[in-house]
DNA sequence: TCAAGCTTGGAAAGCGCTTTCCAATATATG
DNA sequence: CATATATTGGAAAGCGCTTTCCAAGCTTGA
């Protein structure tokens, strides 16, 4: 129904061939009076091109896939604007997707594999994993994407990979949690609880394994590790499951002067630092302790990773490991497109104290 | 270079018509052991089918698009999540256009047109405008979008739309906002500000409208509007410029007792309460709030409008609208995907008062 | 003036699939 | 047993473009 190349090239009175090399960037142009009848004829049909065909003829798509786990999540919605910022800004098109959710016909963990094959299906131009599963895991993900690369394909994975041909956009994850947490020692703190992410996630794990080495340095050891989802709610549960699992107390609700009669560990010494894989989680996780009469930071205090945009207004502030999100994403989008790039990139971020770990706001507002 | 169709007929011995006819869902079914060879050999060889090819064969191309304004915002985070789920379900691919971002070729002002139109071009099967602008402003964007329509293509937009044959989703936005100013009146609010959004947002405008219609109908007038773009920054800024213009001052800070003596408009009646068109730029404005030495609600109230998922860990909870977003998604990617639906779907969503505008928190937590 | 080089438009061969016909075989009917 | 009717696999014609050759028509230089 769609008007195509051949109606143009008839209104114009040329060639089809003509017709496609003034309209659709070729190295030939046809001299510049035939080019403005051609211009003409489309403009006055509405001729669209079919990229389809397009990309069946030149066997490129102009399209990039990306995945991440869930796209309403800040961390990853971050990433995909940096991701799309780029990809327009090199004419590509960006095809999404989520394994979060119920896949089209793959079982529940193979949400990946689905989005993947779909991709690869589509022809994209190039993918970027950024689902920060341990993507090696499964022999069939990697054999599709190997697949994938070796007839052209380009794959960027957000952290380690083994698949061979894929770049890697490397992040700081387990170093910045170990500044993170040394920061945190040498402001005093001396008793720390790990809200750790799902354990499948290389992010996660990354992320944990950096706290701990931190704490061991001083010679510390978490006081208890609880895992949950990476989100608001599992960090509300797994704090709940830490408060108990802890006896941690709250100071008696009359207590309007702050006596901190029944603070954790110890009356005297610094409070319990909760240190949370992600920040979505320690807004959860400071939610439950809100709601359960504990106040930040003076009874408890609590860190994140990420420094999501959203954090800018919340209060107290979240100490937390800044990750430039929106940056990894074009990155992320520049390994992708931009072949002569080398891999990996390596993505570092820096500790932001704030103060829901006693930090004192370094006049914020803006 | 990935194997094609071809190449598993002749591996397995059959036609590439059977080979067709067994791997990718045709009316006519051969044979089991036939079928069984084709898969064999599919399998062994590692087919993917080219999705373009298939594409430009069946004139269906299993794609919708999306165009937001930006991703990064939970708004259309979120309302992307609902359209994914569904969109995944009927075994489609979503493609991701936004408008915030520098366009491809199109000037500033016309990302949402080349969004369209690249979507045109890959001859997505639907496309959904949650972009929010006056669509119906550009004529070529009408054009376009009653040429798309004209060939079959199916078209949402997330709002009003004199487009011809487009479906629309209708939300209660005026309706919603004054419904939350009413409940605030009865509440015994007296004086209202208003921040506005992007004064092109239709979205934005039938906030604001609403608002207004419901000082209205009490015989209140807005003591101040100020316009300001839908982020977190601009409803900092918009609060600043207000306090300024409402000359506001802050209760003196060493008044740790909260003594109002400066309360504006008046030390003994309720507090000004500011509505804002939109929950991020509300949290933006709270920010401000707290940065200039109010209290809130104490000193000023305020509420906003969506109930964006992140707003679950803010304190003070912040009084709002409730909009379904995740679930306006699914009706977007519903109404685009599924032919027999009848539009327009109307949304409405719910006040819903929280610590923010002087409400006692109604045991929240979870 | 003519050969040797350019430039330029067009014909036609794909790109990898789907699907319509057709022919061939298998099954049912008189 | 012969004829009519289903079934089933295959040949081939597209789907809408790009791009390689070709054949003209021009320009240039000796």
């Amino acid at each position: 129904m769609p008007v195509k190349l051949t109606e143009v090239a008839r209104e114009a009175g040329v060639s089809l061939a003509t017709a496609s090399r003034v309209l659709n960037g070729s190295a030939r142009t046809p001299a510049e009076d035939i080019a403005k009848r051609v211009r003409a004829a489309a403009e006055e049909l509405g001729y669209v091109a079919n990229a389809q065909a397009q990309a069946l003829a030149k066997s490129t798509t102009g399209l990039v896939g990306l995945v991440v786990h869930d796209i309403a999540d800040p961390y990853f919605s971050t990433f995909a604007h940096g991701v799309q910022k780029v990809a327009s800004l090199s004419h590509h098109q960006v095809l999404l997707a989520g394994t979060d959710l119920p896949s089209e016909d793959a079982p529940p963990g193979d949400a990946e594999l689905a989005a993947v094959r779909a991709f690869i299906s589509y022809r994209t131009d190039a993918i970027i994993l950024a689902a920060s599963r341990v993507t090696d895991e499964d022999p069939r993900l990697a054999a599709a994407l190997e697949r994938y690369i070796n007839s052209g394909g380009r794959v960027v994975v957000l952290g380690a990979t083994k698949i061979a041909g894929a770049s890697s956009l490397m992040v700081a994850n387990k170093a910045g949690a170990m500044a993170l947490a040394t920061a945190l020692i040498e402001h005093g703190t001396t008793h720390f609880a790990i809200l750790a992410g799902p354990a499948e996630r290389n992010t996660a794990r990354a992320r944990v394994d950096g706290f701990v080495e931190g704490l061991q340095a001083a010679s510390l050891v978490p006081l208890a590790t609880v895992h949950g989802p990476f989100t608001s709610r599992g960090g509300y549960d797994a704090t709940v499951d830490l408060i108990h699992r802890l006896g941690l107390l709250a100071p008696t609700p009359n207590t309007t002067t702050g006596a901190d009669t029944s603070r954790f560990p110890s009356p005297s010494g610094s409070p319990l630092c909760i240190l949370v894989a992600n920040d979505v989680m320690a807004l959860g996780a400071m939610t439950a302790l809100r709601t359960h009469g504990f106040r930040i930071p003076d009874d408890v205090q609590v860190a994140g990773f990420d420094d999501i945009p959203t954090l800018r207004d919340h209060s107290p502030a979240l100490t937390t490991y800044r990750l430039p999100l929106e940056q990894m994403g074009q990155r992320a989008a520049e390994l992708a497109l931009e072949p002569q790039l080398r891999s990996p990139v390596t993505i570092t971020g820096e500790v932001v104290l704030r103060e829901s770990a006693g930090f004192t706001a370094p006049t914020t507002g803006k």
